[in-house]
RNA sequence: GCCGCGGUAGUAUAGCCCGGCCCAGUAUGCGGGCCUUUCGAGCCCGUGACCCGGGUUCAAAUCCCGGCCGCGGCACCA
């Protein structure tokens, strides 16, 4: 075994080939093995699957929303379906929509690559579950409650309002009277009749629609044009019927929700779509968490900045950081559709991005707190022709340096006596000065120099790379060779030994990047 | 407290439905080597897991029972 180490990884091809052909066999399988995707859908057929993702505006998406987006994209792709966006905008009052988020939204997932054929605004859609809502007292499926607080009380012990009792006739009556606004807020709700021995009290007899003062609590959409409104559980049911939702992917604390949507169903006589609940899903070292987020940006005005601060487990904010939407993809259908929780491992999600960066990005030099040292070549002038990707060695810069010149190096490489500086050639550091000794690529090998990165000091160009550590950010200060400034702002590069960054901002010479990942 | 759902290496996942091919596969991490004008990538080797306890069985990660732990829900929020 240790032989074999010893070669050189084309040896250890061609003696594989010779003598086992077989296991060369092997790996492309498991390849292919790797690539199956996600697991079939049950009660799926080919053309017929519709999904849906639906997001409330009252913020921008996380990475723990981006699964059922992603999810529910990747299977209505594969089974050649159609997804819906949906905003569920139905609560202006205590989780008010933001005029703004509706775009943010579509831009993250966007981004993100999910695709979706339809969308609808619930806000938009009003008397839509107004004629529900009378098809459900008609039917006498639900009824007007005017008992207010004593409803609680009563449900809690297995009983209702006596208003539960009432004939249709007079729950219509009921409920045109609260469409024309006779009662405030609390006074009156439609309640669906369920089970009333319920083991979960919030099923038994569940609110579908109540009435919000949207004088005080306007919707940022509509106004105040309505008072009465439904609530999630009412509004979902509705709309997933008919927008002929196939099948519903969401996070588990949906659960007890998916019971009493199907009460609407069984009282309309619906066929009731699939429901698939999976964990929540958590990134290492992030927070998601939408109130928390809300929070530390009120209460610690200028040092964030904002909801796709980098710190953030926002999309907005991963992406800022340098996280390529396909990563983000590639680790979410890893995790797929379990039902157990699952926290992505911060290095897990790197490594998935570095792979993929490691084919795109140019490689630029950048030297954290530089040494400058001044240059002694003979009195002549080198010239360091250095590929921006090694994959592509046509594409390149050309650095000169002449004697009396000065380059930085990091610290640690200035203490390091003989070094080759990339592309340009050996040095000895003695004095403060750099003493070329040549320019031979072999002799640096073969005397195993370390390979630096470093910059000239004319035409440097100051940078600053945040890397951010929890809350905080761990400020690298140095310097970028020229080329840096051939970037704009959301290029993504590898700093050569320093690790990959993106660039968030150019301003009057100096460059602001992103620490991504190693 | 009540209801529901889960527990495979540091992390994620495969296998569990239909017990043996699993002294458990893969990715990532970590350790080492090779290669390479990067401490990056690539290649090779190694490392490390079936929550615990009973039971059924010739045989259990897989089935049954009990326990422990984790998560979710218990709104006129979504």
């Amino acid at each position: 075994m240790e032989w074999a180490n010893s070669l050189d990884p084309r040896e250890q091809e061609r003696l594989l080939r010779e003598r086992y052909p077989h296991l060369l066999e092997e790996p492309r399988r498991e390849e292919r093995a790797a690539e199956r995707g996600l697991p079939p859908l049950p009660g799926a057929r080919e053309g017929g699957v519709v999904t849906r993702f639906a997001p409330n505006p009252d913020f921008v998406i996380h990475i723990g929303n981006a699964r059922p987006a992603i999810l529910s994209h990747e299977y209505a792709r594969m089974y050649r379906g159609r997804m819906v966006l949906r905003f569920e905008d139905t609560d202006p009052r205590t989780k008010t929509p933001i005029r703004e988020a509706y775009d943010l939204i579509r831009e993250d997932l966007r981004w993100l690559g999910v695709r979706w054929d339809e969308e609808y605004i619930q806000s938009l859609r009003m008397e839509v579950f107004y004629s529900h809502a009378r098809g459900m007292l008609e039917r006498g499926c639900a009824y007007v409650d005017l008992c207010g607080e004593e409803s609680r009380e009563l449900l809690r012990s297995g009983r209702a309002c006596h208003t539960r009792e009432r004939e249709p006739e007079w729950q219509l009556e009921q409920w045109d009277r609260m469409l024309a606004g006779e009662y405030g807020e609390g006074e009156a709700v439609v309640r669906v009749k369920t089970d009333l021995s319920h083991p979960n009290p919030s099923v038994r007899d569940w609110v579908a629609l109540r009435i919000i003062d949207t004088e005080r609590y306007p919707h940022p959409l509509v106004g105040s044009r309505y008072r009465v409104w439904p609530t999630y559980n009412f509004a979902v049911s509705v709309d997933d019927h008919l927008m002929g939702v196939t099948h519903v992917l969401r996070g588990k604390e949906h659960q007890v929700n998916t019971e009493k949507q199907l009460y609407v169903y069984r009282c309309f006589g619906w066929e009731p779509p699939v429901f698939i609940h999976f964990g929540r899903l958590k990134l290492e070292g992030f927070i998601m968490s939408k109130s928390k987020i809300r929070r530390l940006l009120e209460e610690n005005p200028g040092k964030f900045l904002g909801y796709d601060d980098p710190r953030f487990g926002t999309i907005a904010g991963l992406r800022r950081r340098g996280i390529l939407a396909e990563a983000i993809r590639r680790v979410i259908l890893e995790v797929g559709v379990k039902p157990g929780d699952a926290t992505l491992s911060w290095s897990n999600l790197a490594a998935v991005n570095r792979k993929l960066l490691d084919a795109a990005a140019d490689r630029v030099m950048f030297v954290e707190d530089p040494v400058w040292l001044e240059v002694e070549a003979g009195g002549g002038c080198l010239e360091a022709e250095i590929p921006y990707h090694p994959d592509r060695p046509e594409r390149r810069r050309t650095i000169r340096v002449c004697s009396g010149d000065e380059v930085g190096l990091t610290r640690q490489d200035a203490s390091r006596g003989e070094v080759r500086l990339m592309g340009l050639g050996n040095f000895r550091v003695a004095q403060g000065r750099l003493e070329l000794v040549n320019t031979s690529l072999d002799y640096a090998r073969s005397r195993r120099l370390p390979i630096i990165h470093w910059t000239p000091r004319r035409g440097a160009v100051p940078m600053e790379v945040l890397e951010p550590v929890e809350l905080e950010f761990r400020v690298h200060r140095g310097y970028a060779e020229p080329a840096i400034l051939e970037y704009g702002p959301d290029s993504r590069l590898q700093l050569v030994r320093f690790g990959f960054a993106r660039i968030d901002e150019v301003a009057s010479g100096a460059v602001r990047a992103f620490y991504t990942h190693p």
